[in-house]
DNA sequence: GTTGTGACATTAT
DNA sequence: CATAATGCCACAA
């Protein structure tokens, strides 16, 4: 089994010590909300974006968008979701802008022909909620 | 039980 | 357009 292209997982912040004990004990991956945000993640197509709170309220967790948030800063390596399609609201990157995850998202976004200008998408990138 | 924090969102200034 | 004030809610300390 070949070791996996290092993810991007790993560039991210640590975990601090409680949230490793529950990412180790799986009870982070085996909870209920977080897997049907991680489904709608994975549902959003290439070349589209969608926002925290959109991805939050398609997965049944209106008013969430923080919680969007949270599983995607523990998403699990195995899954490869595409983390860098998820964008604020009205299609901003969340990250300050001159971080390595900003840059990292903006071009990954506009290698699947994504226009981004001063960390912002076009709003017609941004997908319906009907099509995640 | 209380307090602080955060890959957020919306509204007001 | 930028910043601040609120609202929000789960999680961690």
């Amino acid at each position: 089994m070949p070791a996996p292209k290092k993810s991007f997982h790993a560039l991210f912040r640590p975990l601090s010590a409680e949230a490793r004990r529950k990412k180790d004990s799986l009870e982070i991956e085996d909870d209920p909300s977080l897997q049907a945000i991680w489904e709608v993640i994975a549902r959003v197509p290439r070349g589209k974006v969608s926002t925290y709170g959109d991805v939050a309220r398609a997965a049944g967790l209106p008013g969430r968008a923080r919680q969007a948030g949270y599983a995607l800063r523990h998403m699990p390596e195995g899954l490869n979701l595409p983390w860098y399609r998820i964008l604020g609201s009205g299609g901003k990157i969340v990250f300050p802008p001159r971080s390595k995850h900003h840059r990292e998202q903006a071009r990954l976004l506009r290698s699947e022909g994504v226009e981004v200008t001063k960390g912002r998408v076009p709003k017609s990138a941004i997908a319906t909620l009907d099509e995640i």
